[in-house]
DNA sequence: ACCCGTGTTCGCTG
DNA sequence: TCAGCGAACACGGG
C-alpha cells in the first residue's frame, strides 16, 4: 500500500496511539528492542516513506526505524483482541492496547536504533527532500532531471530527487503535468517541470485528503482501498486503463511497463 | 493454475 | 565511476 500518503497516515495514527505512551513489551524480540521496554514515546516522523520513532528511557533516547515495504501496515488492536493476520511485530502499551506491525509480503522493516541516532541509517541519508513537508523545488528537480536519460516516470521513483513519491504518484503527478511519462528526464524544459513540481505535490495532497474523507484514517488503522473496486480507486488514472482519461479529452488511459512496473497515462493530454 | 504487485537492493554491463 | 537494467526478495490476492 504504501507511498507517501499512506505512510503520512499512519504517522498520524501512531502519533496519535502513542501519544504519553509507555512500552510495556515487544514481540518477538528484534534486536536490540530490550532498550525499548519501559521506554516512553517522544516523537514521530516520516521522512518520505520513512517512519521514525523516538522514545526516552531513564535519559537516554532510542528509536526505532520504519519502512512499510510493499504491504506493511501499522494497526491498532485493543488489549485482548487477536494479533491481525501478518502480524510480525507486536509492540504493548502501558494502556493496555496493542500496536502491530503487519506485512504479508515482508519487504518491510523493522529495526531499533540505539540512541535514535536515525542520520547513520544509510537508508535515509541519501534521500531528497520531502514534497509535504519541505516542498518541491522546480528548479532543483530540473537540475537534476537535467543529467538524466532514463524516463521521466522512472526517474521519479528515486528517492534522491524527492522522498516519498511512489509507482502510483508517479502516474497520477505526470497525468496532472500533461506530460508523457516515456519522455527522457532530460528533454523536460524548465517549465515542464514547474508544472511537473506542482502536479507532485497535487497529487499527494489529493490523495492524501482522500483517504481522511474516505475514514482511512481509522482508529484501527486499516486503510482498505486495496480491496476496493474500481469504482472506489481514489486515482485519477492508476489502475483504470481502458476507461476514459478524466480530461474527457477523447484519450482513453492507456497501461504500459516501465522497467518492470505499471504506468498509466492518457496518450492525447500526455505529451 | 497462473499472473500480478503501492518498494528497495544488488549484481552485471557497457 | 556511473547510468541503466533486470533479477531477486517473499507470498498472498485476483
Amino acid at each position: 500500500m504504501p507511498e507517501l500518503p499512506e505512510v503520512e497516515v499512519a504517522a498520524r495514527n501512531l502519533r496519535r496511539w502513542t501519544a504519553g505512551k509507555r512500552i510495556r513489551a515487544v514481540r518477538p524480540r528484534p534486536p536490540g528492542s530490550a532498550a525499548l521496554v519501559g521506554a516512553r514515546f517522544r516523537e514521530v516522523r516520516r521522512v518520505g516513506k520513512n517512519l521514525l520513532v523516538t522514545l526516552e528511557r531513564r535519559g537516554a533516547s532510542v528509536g526505532v526505524w520504519s519502512h512499510l515495504g510493499m504491504t506493511g501496515k501499522w494497526l491498532r488492536r485493543a488489549a485482548g483482541q487477536p494479533a491481525p493476520r501478518f502480524s510480525r511485530v507486536s509492540v504493548a502499551l502501558d494502556d493496555g492496547t496493542h500496536l502491530h506491525f503487519a506485512d504479508m509480503r515482508r519487504f518491510g522493516r523493522f529495526r531499533v536504533v540505539a540512541g535514535a541516532r536515525f542520520e547513520g541509517l544509510p537508508a535515509l541519508r541519501a534521500l531528497g527532500p520531502d514534497p509535504l513537508s519541505d516542498g518541491v523545488d522546480a528548479a532543483a528537480l530540473h537540475a537534476r532531471l537535467a543529467r538524466l536519460r532514463l524516463p521521466v516516470k522512472l526517474a521519479l521513483l528515486d528517492q534522491r530527487l524527492l522522498a516519498g513519491v511512489g509507482n502510483i504518484q508517479a502516474s497520477e503527478a505526470l497525468h496532472r503535468a500533461r506530460l508523457d511519462p516515456r519522455r527522457p528526464a532530460r528533454s523536460l524544459s524548465r517549465a515542464e517541470v514547474g508544472k511537473l513540481a506542482r502536479g507532485v505535490l497535487a497529487s499527494i495532497r489529493f490523495t492524501l485528503a482522500r483517504f481522511a474523507a474516505s475514514g482511512a484514517d481509522r482508529d484501527d488503522g486499516e486503510i482498505t482501498y486495496v480491496e476496493e473496486r474500481r469504482s472506489a480507486n481514489p486515482f485519477l488514472v492508476y489502475g483504470r486503463g481502458g476507461t476514459p482519461c478524466p480530461r474527457r479529452d477523447g484519450g482513453t488511459i492507456t497501461r504500459i511497463v516501465q522497467a518492470g512496473r505499471s504506468t498509466f497515462f492518457c496518450p492525447v493530454c500526455q505529451r
